[in-house]
DNA sequence: CGGATCATTGAACCGCCGGTCAGAAACGGT
DNA sequence: ACCGTTTCTGACCGGCGGTTCAATGATCCG
């Protein structure tokens, strides 16, 4: 009874502080202004929040449970399908529409990251260049090692099912998807509008398999329509 | 005359200050420790700077100014290559030597780059994580774009003259190659001694131009080996 | 050796927030 | 309207660390 708080006040004031903390770094962000822009007093900050950084911890938490569910839902979906393949192996040959399942979950999940990426975007700034000497400074970073590294042990394994070329240097794989990732989320920072990441997804995973070479000219799949490709070069734009 | 300066002392802080900055970030690394790791007193580090930031500021210089001038060599050599490859396409066929000069330059500016990185890789850290805040935090993240830009344009060019396939996301392809750069530079920070440059210039050269997938059963280039590739399928190991 | 001239030192200064808490304000119940 | 209760406010405190500068001590010159 008496003086029901705001129940706005906490989400207001985590939004303010994140929108801080991306602007400034999580150092530099002062109190008062993420009050200030949150309509309340400074004191009001440590009604909800014990200090500066347990509250971009709890946003923090947030943003990283969220990664690592749709991590979860992918390490599933691809356990379940390799163990349908090789059931299908041992069995004959394997048919094109498990090649093609493999391809919808690849597609499904990387929207998915990307979409949640855009939605943290935020957060996942500040976890890049605004944690800095902070409890925070190696959470993303530790992340995106790890995920280089089950990219390489994914990538392995598709190479034992002869879905990929053999002798791929695998873990720089690894390193070139996390890469092209994390700059992709950099680059959504200073965006007002959602991308259109489904562009993005079809890019990467075409640019990922086929490479940028011109099509070598014996093969047969279709939409060869004017394509002036010379010789079997492959190309390097760096 | 009358007691002369150390004339050790600057480059001393220097280094001390890029460790410190590299270890904490600009923001939090202290005066202190800097030039007690150097082996002078805190008031010694105003001697040779006029502040924390300025500091830093030559460092940062000095790194960028060389990243630049790598990056000037490179055009200019893209540059050169393109004008007698397009005169050699005016009259008739361009050889294949030609487009042998061009992997070999991507290589070699590939090679300096990173090699360059390597050294610097302290201040570029800096500049990812550590300078946000500051009158830095744009300086590294502003090249990288430029350099994503640059990257498509230049693989338009190479489209264009058919070393590339058509069609291709030019722009995504620059922040493919970009980002795999910068988590690259981030992996060198904790290393102790310098790694294979080489295999990775050569890998993801490798992969940017082939990509992942299996080679087409149709292709007759040599090196055939026992290539299990089943089908032609794409695989994208995310 | 004595004094002039600097480089060097480090204690002191000072501004800047993060965090606190005594009071003010807002509500619900009566 | 008044009281008890809980929320909210913002002036204040304290520590931290960048920066300064009077004092110290090298070094050189005559």
């Amino acid at each position: 009874m008496a003086r029901p708080k705001d129940p706005h006040a906490k989400e207001a004031l985590l939004a303010a502080a994140v929108r801080a903390f991306s602007q400034h770094g999580l150092q530099r962000a002062r109190i008062e202004d993420i009050t200030q822009a949150a309509g309340l007093s400074k004191g009001a900050f440590y009604l909800h929040f014990e200090s500066k950084e347990a509250a971009f911890g709890e946003a923090a938490a947030l943003a990283m449970h969220r990664m690592q569910v749709l991590l979860s839902e992918r390490r599933e979906a691809y356990a379940a399908l390799e163990e349908t393949f090789r059931a299908q192996l041992e069995r004959g040959r394997a048919p094109a529409e498990a090649v093609a399942a493999f391809e919808a979950i690849d597609e499904r999940a990387d929207r998915q990251t990307l979409e949640t990426m855009w939605e943290n975007r935020h957060v996942i700034d500040v976890l890049m260049r605004g944690s800095r000497g902070t409890e925070f400074e190696g959470v993303l970073w530790d992340f995106l090692d790890a995920e280089a590294g089950r990219i390489g042990e994914e990538l392995e394994q598709r190479v034992a099912f002869g879905l990929c070329r053999q002798g791929l240097p695998t873990q720089v794989v690894g390193s070139m998807v996390v890469g092209t990732w994390l700059l992709l989320a950099r680059s959504m920072i200073d965006l007002k509008e959602k991308p259109d990441l489904d562009f993005w997804v079809r890019s990467l995973k075409e640019l990922l398999s086929r490479g940028i070479a011109p099509i070598p000219r014996a093969v047969r799949l279709g939409t060869s329509k004017k394509v002036t490709g010379r010789t079997r070069t492959k190309r390097r734009a760096t």
